[in-house]
DNA sequence: ATGAAAGCGCTAACAG
DNA sequence: CTGTTAGCGCTTTCAT
């Protein structure tokens, strides 16, 4: 079944078929309307594939991320998903599990599907494998990185609003003693949480001193939640430089029998739709990814539509801030805690 | 940058090329090597739409699930992905969000892309929404519905297997009166889990009474904790629909002051991934999603494989078996807890 | 406003 | 074993 049949039926000429479907304003109604009755009495449905190759338009967006069991991203997905539905495309979603091979993979297909543009919403990725895509000039969403060349559009995070927020929130609740557990070094969305920690510790005159090193990951929580409780001088709260970190500290905690908040306050970063559903629920750093989504979305399809290279806006900022939960309390050191048993 | 400039630039014919390109076995070797040259010599990746168009196959497999940020989700669409670029193949990846318009959507992206076939993989789809698919003879795979027509395969999934080892567990750890917090009625999935429990209970003689309605969302396992608190008899286990409502109930005994397992035990199912993390780790009955994702792909790509109706094997089976970790203990009285205060 | 016809990039007969 | 050629299903000039 296909679009002769169609204007065979219809006894029309295949061009006015594909005028109707397509909603060209100069077709007879008249006409329109008796191809519309055969193709719903058919059940017609239009070939992608042949509409592609004539048209040159996949209808098709990359998007690249991490992992999506990565509870960071599901939401991005389904954001991105939704915004491609509303726009006639279909998403190409490919995942990179920060394997070269699979980032090779990932651009690989993108291009052989020919998509019309691609959001890197990853933590780190090859540069050079990007290469093929720019090259094909296919216009490219990053996030966190340096001013690119035309048709590459970059969202910058602001890490500073919210971990401020979150620094000056526990400073507040007296606490002085604050550690951070940072992220892996080599990604640049890591390191810049450390030092917008250490900058807005500074800024109220408290010595970062206690930073450890994590990974992003649960396990990595714990491990940190370990190394800061053999420290001479022990923090009483703990910023995290994400959630599953901060979950995993809490989880830590629980196996020693410190209690969240009372003994040690946490803050995380992110929040991920589960942070709050942890007892007790987390207080973080947001960094909506609803609106991440939104913004590489939007950002993406302005470039696949503008023709010339009209180099307009193509920085987008996405602020971030603390959202109070109940995983921190006034300070209270934990060797207090112990005397008191 | 096309077939036809490899050809020309390689000096052989566009079917040489084709042939080189897709490892035809009778190509001379020299030849092969020059194409191959000239290929990665420009960058060039073959155009799937043409080659889809052509050969009447997309290598586009659908996948139909709820909502990626459903927690039970990611995993298999994970999973799924893997599989799918082992085998060549993209997925088609579209939610429901239980929105009958959604799902309309769904079915008619996937035929407008020619997918070979589609795993539905969603709790609740309308029948007839399926009809399209099911008349142009694309391979379905369904989870936990009636057998089906050729082509059509089924995944059981034995619920009883788990949920019994939940209950025993419970009962071996003089737990009596046992609760269950259902899901939404109009899920068979969910019916069959209440039926499960109530078989178990019966079993052990053992009265299933204290049985009320959830959502399958952490607010409805709130809601469903503060019902059961206002009972005559509380009850001092409760076993759960999904590890969602579960993480509800303990969100909400966390509110109440009771302790998790010492003052109630719990019990989920799914065994998501977030179970794992909660405080205290969630003793939940696992459904891997990762199998039921590996049985789903392994499935379709038979059943896209099979070129006759040779209807083989179309019932495949998971089952279900308990996790323990740490949100069980031994039975112990609400009221005695009280009592102590 | 409608139709005839060319052709998007590739594969698969078919011939040689 | 390699090349020639005819489409796959659609959109889009170009005439009419």
């Amino acid at each position: 079944m296909d679009l002769r049949e169609i204007a065979r039926r219809a006894k029309v000429s295949t061009a006015t078929v594909s005028r109707a479907i397509n909603h060209v304003s100069t077709v007879n109604p008249q006409l329109a309307k008796r191809v519309w009755k055969v193709v719903d009495e058919l059940g017609y449905f239009p070939n992608t594939q042949a509409r592609a190759l004539v048209s040159g338009r996949s209808r098709i967006l990359g998007l690249i991320v991490s992992e999506i069991t990565n509870p960071f991203f599901p939401e991005i997905v389904q954001t991105f998903e939704h915004l491609a539905v509303e726009n006639n495309y279909e998403i190409l979603l490919t995942s990179t599990v920060n394997d070269p091979k699979r980032m090779e993979q990932s651009v690989r297909r993108m291009i052989e599907r020919r998509v019309e543009g691609v959001a890197i919403l990853t933590f780190g990725m090859e540069e050079s494998l990007l290469e093929h895509l720019r090259f094909r000039k296919v216009p490219l969403v990053f996030v966190d990185v340096g001013p690119g060349a035309p048709g590459i559009v970059n969202i910058r995070i602001n890490y500073l609003n919210g971990i401020r927020q979150a620094v000056q929130h526990l400073a507040a609740l007296r606490h002085t003693r604050i550690a951070f557990v940072a992220g892996p070094p080599r990604l640049k969305s890591a390191l810049a949480r450390t030092e917008a920690f250490k900058a807005s510790m500074a800024e109220i005159g408290l010595l970062p001193e206690v930073i450890v090193t994590g990974d992003h990951t649960m396990e990595g929580g714990m491990r940190a939640l370990v190394e800061l409780l053999g420290a001479r001088d022990q923090p009483t709260a703990v910023v995290c430089s994400n959630d599953m970190t901060a979950i995993g500290v809490m989880r830590e905690a629980y196996d020693h029998g410190i209690t969240i908040p009372t003994d040690l306050s946490i803050v995380g970063f992110d929040d991920i739709r589960l942070a709050q559903f942890m007892t007790p629920p987390l207080t973080t750093v947001q960094m909506s990814q609803k609106e991440l989504a939104q913004i590489a979305f939007r950002a993406l399809l302005d470039e696949v539509g503008r023709e010339s290279r009209s180099t307009q806006k193509s920085e987008y900022e996405l602020i971030t801030s603390l959202i109070l939960r109940r995983s921190t309390a006034m300070a209270r050191l934990l060797n207090d805690a112990h005397r008191e048993q």
